[in-house]
DNA sequence: ACATACCTGACTAAAATGGTCAAGTTTAGA
DNA sequence: TCTAAACTTGACCATTTTAGTCAGGTATGT
């Protein structure tokens, strides 16, 4: 079970852009190099934040990206959804209506991930970008 | 973000272990079946439990695998540190001195994977093997 | 005009995953 | 004693996923 880096970098990149997006519209080339993301990497995750409408770009000199919506109403959720990094515990289709055993009956753990995938769910529901963004300090390790 | 089927197999096949251990060891061929598991992956994984003592072996004819503890103290982070299904969620190394971004400073967003990790990780502790024996049904669809 | 910055799609090296295969050793029971 | 069931070990491998790179664009403020 590990959070692949496309999402990291996503949380990380937002959370970036949020900081800095008060006045202008903030560069990918800055969130490259402030947080050490390769800036050909960023775009392609900055092309799935816009068409889930989490950004706006801004063409041309001067311009960038900047937040479609309030900080409180970007949950992590939302911003995971949009870069499809999404949360996958049971192994059967879930529409279907077989086990992952091929059966006709869900199998013995299946009622277990399901528990599971809720668990981690809810924590992704249930943060906000604003809420890392009170807080700012870079912790001293 | 996914379970992989190395975890979700031992689990599976712990449960299923469970339920016949009572009278007589249980052969992996008998889970493999069962579960539709393959039986040489199977294997793999309980050379990995057995070395873990979450069960212990009984070779020969009519030889098979038991239960080496109290089902009560089997949780499922036991049967996951066994075969080695780890949560991961921050990109640095934890004992290292600095940030995933080679930084002297932790990442932004460490706090968070922390976060989730522990959340994550609670859900572990606290499920025991007995918890899913005592939903024994399999689920209908 | 031109530099800056977004935009798009194709491509790929490396790692992880989910196994298979082969060649054993041990032991109960006929 | 012989044999088949079942554990044991280690090597091997195809496929998929990840984490990017690369090579072109297009739009626009100055
Ligand atoms: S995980 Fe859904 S049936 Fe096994
Ligand atoms: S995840 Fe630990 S420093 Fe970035």
């Amino acid at each position: 079970m590990k959070l692949t880096s496309k999402g990291r970098y996503a949380v990380m990149a937002l959370v970036d852009l949020a900081r800095f997006d008060s006045i202008n519209p903030v560069s990918l080339r800055d969130i490259s190099l402030r947080q050490g993301i390769s800036l050909d990497y960023l775009e392609q995750i900055f092309s799935k934040l816009k068409k889930n409408e989490i950004v706006k770009s801004i063409r041309g000199t001067q311009g960038g990206y900047v937040l479609n919506k309030n900080p409180n109403d970007i949950k992590l959720t939302n911003i995971f959804h949009a870069v499809d990094e999404k949360v996958k515990t049971v192994q059967c289709k879930r529409e279907s209506k077989r086990g992952c055993n091929g059966k006709a009956t869900k199998c013995i753990t299946h009622n277990l991930w399901d528990e599971l995938e809720t668990h981690i769910n809810t924590f992704f529901e249930n943060k906000s970008l604003d809420d890392l963004l009170k807080n700012k300090k870079e912790t001293r390790v």
